[in-house]
This record gives C-alpha cells, sequence and structure tokens, in this order.
RNA sequence: GCCUGUGUGGCGAAAUUGGUAGACGCGCACGACUCAAAAUCGUGUGGUUUAUAUCAUGUCGGUUCGAGUCCGACCACAGGCACCA
C-alpha cells in the first residue's frame, strides 16, 4: 500500500541529512540554471494554497535541470521586515521580532513538508543584520550619489498606520493593508529618483522574456510622453509660467490656461476681486484625501485668478484659471487648455462658458464640435503657419517654431513618481544617516554598518512619531565632535527584496553583496516565478537597483530576471478568491499534505489547469490524484515490472519522454501529466512494463511527486542512491513516430469517411483510397471533382460541385 | 473611458504552421470482483436522432476546399490604469 506519510517523512529526512540539494556554488564545470521563488513574508497564518503552485513549478524545473546535467541554484529566503508583520504584531500583542522569528519557523517547516528541492544552507531573511546591513550599503551608495533623497514633498499619509505611503500601497484612496484612509500632506521624506532611471527601465523591457500583460502594466506604471514645454507671458506683468502639452500642434486654439491650486504663481497672479474665491477653492483642495478627489472627478470644479496670458502664437488675451483636474505633480502643475479637442478641457469650458475654438478639421465629419471634444487626427484649420498640416507635421513644425522663439522646446514626460523609501514604522532597516546639529547631514562608514534596529519593548510610534524617536539612546549621537540624531525612519518593505536575489548566490559574504565572480557566473536569474500582483512594485523596485548596481560596476547583467513566469490564483471550489469572507472554502496546504500527501497535492496544483490560470480547487480532483498515485504504486507493488525489454510500449514511452521533457521545458505541466496518465493507463492495457521503461517513467514523475519515485527507485528498482542526481531520460524521435494514422476523407470539408494507413501512404494512394470508400462514393455521387486537397499524414479533401 | 487578457461538455481543461473539436482528469451510468459495501479493474459518456444524419468552441458577419485557430464588428468576465495635459 501507498503509505505516503511514511514515504514523505523518510524521503525528506534522507535529503536533508545527505544534502542532497546543496549547491556547489564554485562548480563552473556545468551549465548553470537560476531558479527563483518569490520569496514570501511570514504572516501568522502560514502557507496558502497558491504557495505551493508557484514553488511547485520551480522545484520540477529545478529537479529536471539537475538531472539534466545543470549547477541548479533554487534558494529560498523570507521577506519578513515590513508593515504586514508589524501590524499584526500589534494586533495579536506580539512583538515583531518574536512573531517574525515563530512565523518563519512555521513556514520552514511547511515548505519542508512539501518536498521542495531548496539549498536551505542559503536560507536568509531581510530582517537579519547580516543581510540588512547590504541593505544599508546600497542605500549609502545611492545617496552619495544622489539616488537617496531628502527632500519635502507631498506624500500620501495614513493617520491608522502613522506612515507615509508609497503609491503602489495605496488603493483606491485606501491603504492596501488594512484598507485605512489615505491623505495628501506635505512631509519631509526619503524617496529614490527611480524616475531618473525611467528611460531604462522602459527601454530594457523590450529583451525581456516576460509575460506581455506585465510589461504594459510597466510601461504604463512609466508612463512616458512626449510632447513640449510652452512658456506663457502673463498680461501686465513681467512674471511667465511654463506648461506641458502633448499637442502643441494646438496651441491657436488654446483659449485658457489651468495652473494647479498649488502652483507657486497662483498667489502672485490672482487679482483683489478674486483672491476671496481663489484661496477659499485652495483650501477646499488640500483637505480633500485623494479617494474623495477621485470620486468627484465627474464634475469639474475651479475658478477664475482674474489674470489673463497671452498666447504666444497669436498674441490673444486668454484667461487663467485654477483647477484641481490639472494636478502638480506632473508635467509642470500648468497647462493650456484645448477645450475643442481634449474632453477634459471641453467638459471644464462647457461648465464656465469659455469660448472653444476648432482648430482640426474632422475628414469624415463624424463630430460636432458643439457636442464633444475631437481628440483625433485631421487637418488644420484657424492655425496660421499650421494650416493644412495634419496632427503628427503641425507637431514638428511648431515644436521648430517655438524653439525659434525661444517661448518652447521639445520635452519627454514619465508618469513614474519618486519611490518614497521611508515609512515612520518601527520594523525595517534603519537608515544609516544621521542629522547634524548644524543642519547638515552624515551617512555612516562602512564600517558602522550594519546599523543595527535597537530592541524596543514598546514599538509602537505615538501622535504621528516614528517609534524610534523614543529610543533616545539610540538616536543621539556624537559625530567628529558634533551632535546629532539618528533618521528615525525605517526603510519600506519593498527595499529588502529589491536585491535579495543577489545575496543567494553568496549569503555569508562579510565583505560584499556577493563574490563578483559568483555574480558574474550566476546571474542573470533563468526563471522567476510569483504572483502578477507585484508586476509594479517589486518587479519594478528590483530592476531599478539592478539597472543602478549594474551602473556602478556591481552587477554584470542590465537586467535580473531574464524569463518571469507568472502563477495564477488558486481559488476557492466556490469559484470565488479563497479569504475571509467564505472560510469554508479555504483550503490549507499542510491539511492537504497530512490527508492525501505532498505529492498528491504537487501533482493536483500542477495537473489543475495552466500556471498562468485562475483555477478553482477541487476536492475530488485532489483525490483523483492520490488515486493516479495509488495506480502507479501498485504496478510496482503487484510486480507487473519485467527484467527483460520489451517492445510492447516502445512508442507510448517515446512519445511520453518527448512530450513531458519539453512540457516541463515550457511549463505546460497539465499536459505533461496528462501525458504519463495515458503511459500508465496504456501500462495496465498492457498488464506488465520493462524495467527500462519503469525506471524511465518513474525519473518523468520524479520533478512532480519527488517522494513517491525516490520510494519506488529505492525499494523497486533497487537502487540505493538518489533517483534526484541520476540522469533524466532520453528518447528517439525515430521511435515516436506511429507507423500507421487514421486517415481522414472529407467532401466539402465534412468528414464522410475514416481509413486506418500506413504513414508513408503516398498522397496518389491517399486518393485512390479515399475514393474507394462507401460513403464518400455516396456522397460525390452524380457531382463534378473540381479539385481534391491532400495533407499527407492527416486528410484528403474532395472537393464536389 | 483607455490598455491587456480570457470566453470550448455537467465541471477542471486539451487541440503543431488553419486540417477528425472535446486528449487527460473529475463527475455520472453500466459491468466484473464481493454475501454486501468501499476500494480496485473494465466499458460508455457534447446535444438532438434508432442507425444514418445533423447541430455545436460567447454573438453576428467575412476570408478559405476547410476556422476554436485568421480578419471585422459587438457582448460578457477578469486584471491594470484612471482628470498624467
Amino acid at each position: 500500500m501507498y503509505d505516503f506519510k511514511k514515504i514523505e517523512k523518510k524521503w525528506q529526512e534522507y535529503w536533508e541529512e545527505n544534502e542532497t540539494f546543496k549547491t556547489d556554488i564554485w562548480d563552473f564545470s556545468k551549465p548553470k540554471f537560476y531558479a527563483l521563488d518569490m520569496f514570501p513574508y511570514p504572516s501568522g497564518v502560514g502557507l496558502h494554497a497558491g504557495h505551493p503552485e508557484g514553488y511547485t513549478a520551480t522545484d520540477i524545473v529545478s529537479r529536471m535541470k539537475k538531472m539534466q546535467g545543470y549547477n541548479v541554484l533554487h534558494p529560498m529566503g523570507w521577506d519578513a521586515f515590513g508593515l504586514p508583520a508589524e501590524q499584526y504584531a500589534i494586533n495579536t500583542g506580539n512583538h515583531p521580532e518574536k512573531f517574525t522569528f515563530e512565523n518563519v519557523g512555521t513556514f520552514k517547516g511547511q515548505l519542508k513538508s512539501l518536498g521542495f528541492s531548496y539549498d536551505w544552507s542559503r536560507e536568509l531573511s531581510t530582517t537579519d543584520p547580516d543581510y540588512y546591513k547590504w541593505t544599508q550599503w546600497i542605500f549609502k551608495k545611492l545617496y552619495l550619489d544622489g539616488y537617496a533623497k531628502y527632500i519635502d514633498m507631498p506624500v500620501n499619509w495614513c493617520e491608522e498606520l502613522g506612515t507615509v505611503l508609497s503609491n503602489d500601497e495605496v488603493v483606491d484612496g485606501k491603504s492596501e493593508r488594512g484598507g485605512y484612509p489615505v491623505i495628501r500632506k506635505n512631509m519631509k521624506q526619503w524617496v529614490m529618483d527611480i524616475p531618473a532611471y525611467a528611460e531604462k527601465l522602459l527601454q530594457n523591457l523590450e529583451e525581456l522574456d516576460w509575460p506581455e500583460s506585465t510589461k504594459e502594466i510597466q510601461r504604463n506604471w512609466i508612463g512616458k510622453s512626449i510632447g513640449a514645454l510652452v512658456t506663457f507671458k502673463i498680461e501686465g506683468s513681467s512674471l511667465d509660467f511654463t506648461v506641458f502639452t502633448t499637442r502643441p500642434d494646438t496651441l491657436f486654439g488654446a483659449t485658457y490656461c489651468v495652473l494647479s491650486p498649488e502652483h507657486k504663481i497662483v498667489n502672485e497672479i490672482t487679482t483683489e476681486e478674486c483672491k476671496k474665491a481663489v484661496e477659499e477653492y485652495q483650501k477646499l483642495c488640500a483637505t480633500k484625501s485623494e479617494l474623495e478627489r477621485t470620486e468627484l472627478n465627474k464634475e469639474k470644479t475651479g475658478v477664475f485668478t482674474g489674470a489673463y496670458a497671452i498666447n504666444p502664437v497669436n498674441n490673444e488675451q486668454i484667461p487663467i484659471w485654477i483647477s484641481d483636474y490639472v494636478l502638480a505633480t506632473y508635467g509642470t502643475g500648468a497647462i493650456m487648455a484645448v477645450p475643442a479637442h481634449d474632453e477634459r478641457d471641453y467638459d471644464f469650458a462647457k461648465k464656465f462658458n469659455i469660448p472653444i475654438i476648432q482648430v482640426l478639421k474632422d475628414e469624415n465629419n463624424d463630430i460636432d464640435i458643439r457636442e464633444s471634444a475631437m481628440t483625433g487626427d485631421g487637418i488644420h484649420i484657424n492655425s496660421g503657419f499650421l494650416d493644412g498640416l495634419n496632427k503628427e507635421d503641425a507637431i514638428k513644425k511648431m515644436v521648430d517654431w517655438l524653439e525659434e522663439h525661444n517661448i518652447g522646446k521639445k520635452q519627454i514626460n514619465y508618469r513614474l513618481r519618486d519611490w518614497i523609501f521611508a515609512r515612520q514604522r518601527y520594523w525595517g532597516e534603519p537608515i544609516p544617516i544621521v542629522h547634524m546639529e548644524d543642519g547638515t547631514m552624515a551617512v555612516l562608514e562602512d564600517s558602522e554598518l550594519p546599523l543595527i534596529l535597537p530592541k524596543m519593548e514598546d514599538y509602537k510610534g505615538r501622535n504621528g512619531k516614528a517609534p524610534l524617536e523614543n529610543a533616545e539612546e539610540w538616536k543621539n549621537v556624537v559625530m567628529n565632535g558634533q551632535k546629532g540624531i539618528r533618521e528615525t525612519s525605517t526603510m519600506p518593505g519593498s527595499a529588502g527584496s529589491s536585491w535579495y536575489f543577489l545575496r543567494y548566490i553568496d549569503p555569508k559574504n562579510e565583505n560584499a553583496i556577493a563574490d563578483p565572480e559568483l555574480l558574474k557566473h550566476w546571474l542573470p536569474v533563468d526563471l522567476y516565478v510569483g504572483g502578477p500582483e507585484h508586476a509594479v512594485g517589486h518587479l519594478l523596485y528590483s530592476r531599478f537597483w539592478n539597472e543602478y548596481l549594474y551602473d556602478k560596476g556591481i552587477v554584470p547583467v542590465k537586467e535580473p530576471f531574464q524569463k518571469l513566469v507568472h502563477q495564477g490564483m488558486i481559488l476557492g471550489e466556490n469559484g470565488i478568491k479563497m479569504g475571509k469572507r467564505y472560510p469554508k472554502y479555504v483550503v490549507n496546504p499542510s491539511d492537504v499534505v497530512r490527508t492525501h500527501g505532498a505529492d498528491s497535492l504537487r501533482l493536483f496544483e500542477m495537473f489543475m489547469g495552466p500556471l498562468g490560470a485562475d483555477k478553482p480547487w477541487s476536492q475530488t480532483g485532489l483525490d483523483g490524484s492520490k488515486k493516479f498515485l495509488d495506480r502507479i504504486y501498485r504496478i510496482f507493488e503487484e510486480g507487473k515490472v519485467v527484467e527483460e525489454n520489451t517492445l510492447e510500449l516502445e512508442k507510448i514511452y517515446h512519445q511520453t519522454v518527448k512530450k513531458v521533457t519539453e512540457d516541463y521545458e515550457t511549463l505546460n505541466f497539465n499536459t505533461a501529466i496528462s501525458q504519463m496518465m495515458i503511459f500508465i493507463n496504456a501500462v495496465y492495457k498492457n498488464e506488465k512494463i520493462s524495467r527500462e521503461y519503469a525506471e524511465g517513467f518513474v525519473k518523468l514523475l520524479n520533478p512532480v511527486c519527488p517522494h513517491i519515485t525516490e520510494e519506488i527507485w529505492n525499494v523497486y528498482l533497487g537502487y540505493n542512491t538518489t533517483i534526484a542526481t541520476s540522469s533524466w531520460p532520453t528518447y528517439d524521435e525515430a521511435k515516436t513516430i506511429e507507423d500507421s494514422y487514421e486517415m481522414i476523407v472529407q467532401v466539402n470539408g465534412k468528414v464522410r469517411g475514416k481509413l486506418v494507413v500506413e504513414t508513408n501512404t503516398s498522397k496518389e494512394e491517399m486518393e485512390r483510397l479515399a475514393l474507394e470508400i462507401e460513403n464518400v462514393k455516396k456522397n460525390i455521387e452524380g457531382k463534378e471533382i473540381v479539385k481534391m486537397i491532400t495533407v499527407p499524414k492527416k486528410l484528403v479533401n474532395i472537393v464536389v460541385k
């Protein structure tokens, strides 16, 4: 009987004792393969059903590659700093450190019970000072190069969490974790100048073997737009302001300008009569949260400043308004409004009765400018020197004209914002900066790293102050005879995860991130598997850091993750995302390991459907996977394996080796497994199997179900070394080809007959045989044969009239 | 609103460059074994129809000898962005 409990325990102990999966990192004699999982943050609830899915996928490839003779690096670690852990600790009255330590233990135990071939000697945690020493070291380099900046800026402030949040941590105006309200607020902040890398991050996407959808999300997030800056003078004043526009060609149609309410110049230009209204409007906008702003986005609001700008192309005076539909943080915080050719400007102009001047003619006459704006291409009218030109040519000509007259110039803008790099929280890497008494900042020496996070019993901040403010002894320092105070905010959760893939290569190195020679050999990551939810957070930040380290000559590759694959979500049996809403549909992997075994769980999760798709759980489907393993075990238990070679299963065996090998390579695990099922069905029909084929099959199954296959390899096939280091089975292409096939005969594309013929049957012979079939004769009777289409090894189609 | 992606039996899903739609599994039905049940091993299983035939891959149209696959329009669902000038 297949006793999975006993078998799984036995082989997990064996792998651990024999260090079966320990990577000899300096062995460069074999080709390398670096398979990486997105490391989990060890929450209090343990693994969920989705974790084993992605982890099994990389494990299958890793195990196959190892058997194919690759030197495989397949590590695991813990993304253990950050808000979720700290918040959970607060909610449960725990200390984050203790909590994290316990959870790592739980996670590790669970992962081991699933039989993943990780090299546990390379385990790392972002909370380990030996690790975050290097996170701080990278920060320091970025600081010295001007990419880490301390600036005054509007931020997403979450009162409940008592910290600022980055844009990707805010969803619909609420915090991603906990769903607490988030407001805008001006604060001194640490930020990373990721926009400086916008162009490189955008360009390099092209070369990556990533899902198109994820690349598209990153492209949109970076949000490149090409346009122009145009400077407007203010009537009766020496002041001016600059706008950014992607449509400089429509300048003749600009009938007003809009400044964001926060724009510096607003107070200077506002006339006495308008002052009161403007100030009230500014106040209103300042107190609006992000959520309120988006909710109000249907109806345009705004007030007139009383001032007029001069349109540089025709010297027309146009009114200057302020409105929150113009964002202070994008472009120049000011726009020229062309209501005829922009939806938003159109709505605004309609509401406030501002003139609308059409400057492009719609060639199809589909659009009536009295009804809606025309945003497409057309031929310029009412546009002076641009008349008769289309959009593209007019833009070019206008930019030339602006540059010639020193009024404007070509400009590229990115939507990508600074990466807010500090949290007013306890559970994170301390920022290695000291604010000196004289107002300057000092960064710690390398020898002073790591700057250890002080142990604090009371790690909750008070009155919106960072918790480390209360660590008096820790924060007050003397440097070079001068008093200073340490930076008390900590790094965000995404800091440690932005470079962990580098550290796995050399996790205990005390002198560098990792040995340069090792980095050169092992990078890039060959296969990276993780959830699609990290598309613009982790996956963009780590590309940025890697690109920066590449520029500094520390990392040898521009892009860290050559091939990226997302696993889908495992839904509840009800087809809905597993979670608190429907607790009875939540599947706990540890329960499944107990009732069905790790091999059954791994097999089932890989068989459910394509890796990337969301798939509902099925209890009976899981039972079915277990039955398949029972069925395999019985072949050996019941002595169906014969020593002598037989040809009976030759074809199907070679087909199976081919299909499974190719499908593992392309991550189509579901079809690989179905092919193995077909093979096992054939074995049952044949009632026996030769040792050669049995061994080959067990090897094919091993990456998916490592425990049962080790057991069979050892007990029934008599080997006393692990199957994990055996060599991958090969196939003979010639032996996969069937010697006969079912030829299809169609009349006018409809199937009218089937006939089994030899594979090498000639075209002529196929046609002759086709015409002899009774049902075919019946269907072409009395009709003229126009032509015959014959596809060798497939079909004959007779076209009749 | 814009950008991606997905729509195939009762269910999860297969299907090389366009070439037998539904592999494999679940479920269901029947048979063998059993006193019986479970387990196991077989057989069958898209709809209508007695076979023949015919209809069927979200909807409508097109290209083709032939369309799940290619083209056009639309619908539904999921994800992303959302006043980004």
